[in-house]
DNA sequence: GCCGTTTTCGGCCCGACTGTTTTCAGTCG
């Protein structure tokens, strides 16, 4: 059983937690953190890798030594280096670092000098007035511990946010500081659609900068004001988000927008190239002595730096700075690509509309396809449908597309792929439908060998076309279920199947290592929504985003076809 | 601890804000 690439790089950065808190120095503790950060960001196993003797010395930050340590969790799922640490410090000191204002410094004066070892003992020692008699602590500080502590515990740890989750919250807000704040972007994690977010980063350009970060700091649901400058403020909103936001001059605008969506290893990459051509790069510009090269714009500053311009969704020091160097950086795929949906329901069975408001509503979108694919009857509980009632679906879809002009309703299914790799539903229903995507809903807990062997059997049926929803997983809920996905992959590009990337934003399931590996593979994906309700189909956007985070442009999607072309992939 | 088109040592991105200080350390992004 191979040690997982997420917890390697856990215990990387733990160890990196403890070098911090003893004074170590700072680079070498930088060291296992990029580390860490190299092998979340791989689609394949390291540990496997390392099984395999792979050269893994030669994947970016990691050396002779950083090699051996992944070899020994590989070997054995720890580290001794790892174990000695924690027996220097015990209880949970980790947790107190992570506490905003909290570092490793603060952490260790704590330990030291009042043997706090947990973030109950450090609540007990402020309230006690402890905390403020030590040197560089005050009565400030102490407050602020405090008020951490009931953040904390109220969010149970840092939980991130999913990417429409912040939109709802964020985006009345935005149409608030318009009004005192001009071209404001949101910047960071969101502008790259990451999967989650942690915060919100702001950029703006102020007609006045301090009425503009009053105007900021008074919006009405900010619960905590973390900092307010002239340049740069942050507060938190009563759901718990943070909000940063950086003010500069509107000839600066550029760099910071530059600066502030990083993300943080694209930028530091950046820095790093400019200084090696005697350039400097900043919030405010790229400079060459003291002379202000660039700016205004993001266009302007890669092009001084010899560079394509990168889109966010590409920021993430995974080889497009190197692509962008050769003009070798892919047309990623656009929204208005998509041609219709693959993935929904009706209320014939979960849904919440009617085939025709699901239909309509599709074809105002602008598509000229979609596919109403409901469960199967295995899926109760969702009011699957059986034989007899899929029947009466596909007659009830014939009568409809008769009258919808230049627009076709797919007939399809969402089939349930049973315990043994059979389907739900007889072959001879399935040869009457358009479309058949099939997957897992129940059984999710077996073996990484058997639920392949699962998979790879359903797509041994000639009617299978798309693996729905491929890993199952619920983002903040679930993992997906253990499966070999480079064996799947494999499969679906041998038997002309295709993988989903269902675009649920709970789900997200390709996510964007899954899509960047199967671009690698040659492997063509569907981009769906799996709509419940009209509303739903706006979902559609996370997808295309995932998409363009695995690099992916139009002809790596299928359902950017026409229903003509689409037809003929879908043939077996 | 990593890395190399000034290579096996000596660098390692850059700036804002806060609180506790009289000039700065710690933290954050």
């Amino acid at each position: 059983m191979p040690v997982h690439n997420k917890e390697i790089a856990d215990i990387l950065n733990e160890v990196a937690d403890y070098l911090e808190i003893k004074g170590k120095n700072e680079y070498r503790i930088n060291s296992y953190r990029n580390a860490a950060r190299t092998i979340l960001g791989l689609s394949e196993s390291i540990s496997k890798m390392a099984e395999d003797e792979k050269d893994i010395q030669s994947l970016s930050d990691i050396g002779e030594s950083m090699a051996k340590k992944i070899a020994e969790i590989a070997r054995t799922g720890k580290l001794k280096q790892l174990e000695k640490l924690k027996k220097q410090f015990p209880g949970s000191l980790r947790d107190i670092m992570k506490l905003e204002q909290l570092g490793p410094q603060r952490t260790k004066i704590l330990y030291e000098e009042l043997n706090i070892e947990s973030v109950e003992e450090l609540k007990k020692a402020a309230t006690e007035g402890k905390i403020k008699k030590l040197e560089g602590f005050g009565e400030k500080t102490t407050q602020n511990i405090l008020k951490e502590i009931k953040q904390f515990s109220y969010k149970g740890g840092s939980q991130r946010f999913k990417l429409h989750e912040a939109e709802e919250i964020i985006q009345p807000m935005l149409r608030y500081l318009e009004k005192e704040i001009d071209d404001i972007t949101i910047a960071g994690s969101y502008r790259r659609m990451k999967e989650t977010v942690g915060d919100i980063d702001l950029v703006g350009a102020g007609k006045d900068a301090q009425k503009a970060m009053e105007h900021f700091v008074k919006y009405d649901e900010v619960q905590d004001v973390l900092s307010h400058g002239e340049s740069r403020s942050s507060v938190r909103l009563r759901a718990g988000l943070q909000v940063d936001i950086r003010l500069v001059k509107k000839k600066s605008l550029g760099a910071a927008k530059l600066y502030f969506t990083g993300s943080k290893v694209h930028t530091v990459a950046l820095r790093k190239m400019a200084k090696e051509n005697n350039y400097k790069v900043n919030e405010y510009g790229i400079y060459k002595g003291k002379k202000r090269l660039a700016g205004k714009t993001e266009k302007e500053m890669y092009e001084k730096l010899g560079l394509q311009y990168i889109k966010p969704e590409l920021r993430e020091n995974m080889g497009e700075i190197e692509a962008a160097q050769k003009d070798k950086l892919p047309g990623l795929l656009k929204l208005k690509n998509i041609k219709g949906d693959l993935h929904t329901h009706t209320h014939a069975t979960d849904g919440k509309n009617s085939l025709k408001e699901m239909a309509e509503a599709a074809r105002e979108k602008g598509y000229s396809y979609f596919a109403v694919t409901e469960h199967s009857k295995k899926v109760s509980m969702a009011g699957g449908l059986d034989e007899k009632e899929l029947e009466k679906q596909i007659r009830e879809i014939d009568e409809l597309n008769k009258k919808m002009k230049n627009f076709k309703i797919i007939k399809g299914i969402e089939v349930d792929i049973l315990e043994d790799g059979t389907l739900d539903l007889p072959d001879d229903i399935l040869k009457e439908l358009d479309l058949v995507i099939c997957a897992i809903h129940y059984n999710m807990k077996l073996s990484k060998k058997k639920q392949t062997r699962r998979i790879l059997k359903a797509m041994e049926n000639p009617y299978f076309n798309i693996l729905a929803h491929p890993t199952g997983r619920m983002i903040n809920k679930r993992s997906g279920y253990d499966m070999d996905m480079d064996e799947v992959m494999k499969e679906a590009a041998d038997h002309g199947c295709y993988l989903e990337i269902n675009s649920n934003p709970d789900r997200i399931d390709l996510n964007d290592k899954h899509i960047r590996k199967a671009r690698e593979k040659g492997v063509k994906l569907a981009i769906s929504t799996d709509a419940h309700s009209i509303g739903n189909l706006e979902y559609i956007k996370y997808g295309v985003a995932q998409a363009r985070r695995g690099w992916l442009g139009k002809d790596d999607i299928i359902n950017t076809r026409s229903w003509k072309d689409l037809k003929e992939l879908l043939k077996r």
